[in-house]
DNA sequence: CAATTTCGCATACGCCACGTATGTGAGGTG
DNA sequence: CACCTCACATACGTGGCGTATGCGAAATTG
């Protein structure tokens, strides 16, 4: 069987991936070079053409990467909170959190757009959105949400949580506008509410 | 004076604009050819670098000579409306429309944010936001939206208006998609509202 | 275990596009 | 009318992407 030989494959193509997200995130997509990626970790472009058929496409792997790391984190604090409402808001204040970081901001919200195309038609933001939509359907199924499109409402909600991220990190004090933009979010999703809180803030 | 000169060279900026307005709505900021572009218009890269700097620059007068057009429909829209709040529905509607259009999509939302960097670096978004937000102070003054920060308020609805115009123009059914997005944002845009309406939905 | 095949990756090449340095000629100036 | 200005054209260097080809180690076969 041929086993070292895929290992170490899998273990180049790994390489490849993590010093693309330094790359990607501290210059940009269209600044990094690809040689320059590649002699970073003792390697050519060769490898990385034979890997991952173009600049592209190791774009491509990156941003799966990241994704999936968003979701698993997003999913993390949906765990922890009381009941899916909560869940929703937990969800949404995850990802104006995770947006803070400079290579998610830079690689999946700036230029992953422009590189790969809109984010509906990427696999991993599909799996961040379905789980919000999943969320949204159990949420109105049992009468918690108004009775709105779930795609639409779920899009809504991580394309306000996402611009909100952005809002905090283009602040002159990311620090201050965090839990302000997280209560705006809050307010704002409270919209979908079948029953308006009592006692609203 | 010199007239003549500075009116040809405005002719030449707007020709230089317009026709990059095209190619980068057809193929993208990456895949246009600055040589392609000026020839096009009977200049060459000179006349380019000499009025614009470089091709980010070119980029940045591009977008912002779209964001004026879209500021000023937005607020077309708003005069039409009866009060302030249904002036905010209406920019809205209006910007998850306009967002439909391959010009604004690709060139403001996709490749923008990329080239030119966080759309709240902008003047020209500021403009947009900055009307959004004068609009939220009012009605947070006015008593008719809670009291959230009026910044974040209008973020997070620029943002979310956005995303939703993404999203339609992605569905297999975008004039389908696009009643169901605008009555999200609406239902989404109540939960700012100090009082929910009595028939909701 | 040796011959052979596979294949992941390196090497070398061509092409294209950006940015810059320099030239030029029409328009403005004294 | 001589001179200057400057908007733009021309020419060149550079860098980066993608591809075609070569190589050597690992895997396969008898």
């Amino acid at each position: 069987m041929s086993k070292r030989r895929i290992e170490s494959m899998e273990e180049n193509r790994a390489k490849l991936i993590a010093v693309a997200r330094k790359a990607f995130a501290e210059k940009g997509y269209a600044a990094a070079s690809m040689d320059e990626l590649t002699a970073e970790v003792g390697l050519t472009r060769g490898a990385l053409y034979h890997n991952f058929g173009d600049k592209r496409g190791l774009m491509a792997a990156v941003v799966h990467q990241i994704d999936e790391e968003m979701a698993e984190r997003a999913r993390a604090r949906c765990a922890q909170a009381g009941d899916d409402w909560d869940g929703l808001l937990a969800e949404g204040a995850a990802y104006i959190e995770m947006a803070l970081e400079s290579e998610v901001r830079r690689i999946v919200l700036l230029d992953g757009p422009s590189v790969l195309g809109d984010p509906s038609s990427w696999p991993s933001q599909n799996n961040c959105l379905q789980a919000t939509t999943a969320k949204v359907e159990r949420l109105i199924a049992d009468g918690v949400l108004k009775s709105v499109d779930a795609d639409a409402a779920a899009w809504l909600l991580n394309g306000a949580a996402m611009n909100a991220a952005l809002w905090v990190a283009a602040s002159q004090d990311p620090q201050g506008a965090l839990p302000r933009a997280i209560e705006a979010f809050r307010v704002l999703a409270t919209g979908l509410l079948a029953k308006q809180p009592s006692v609203g803030d």
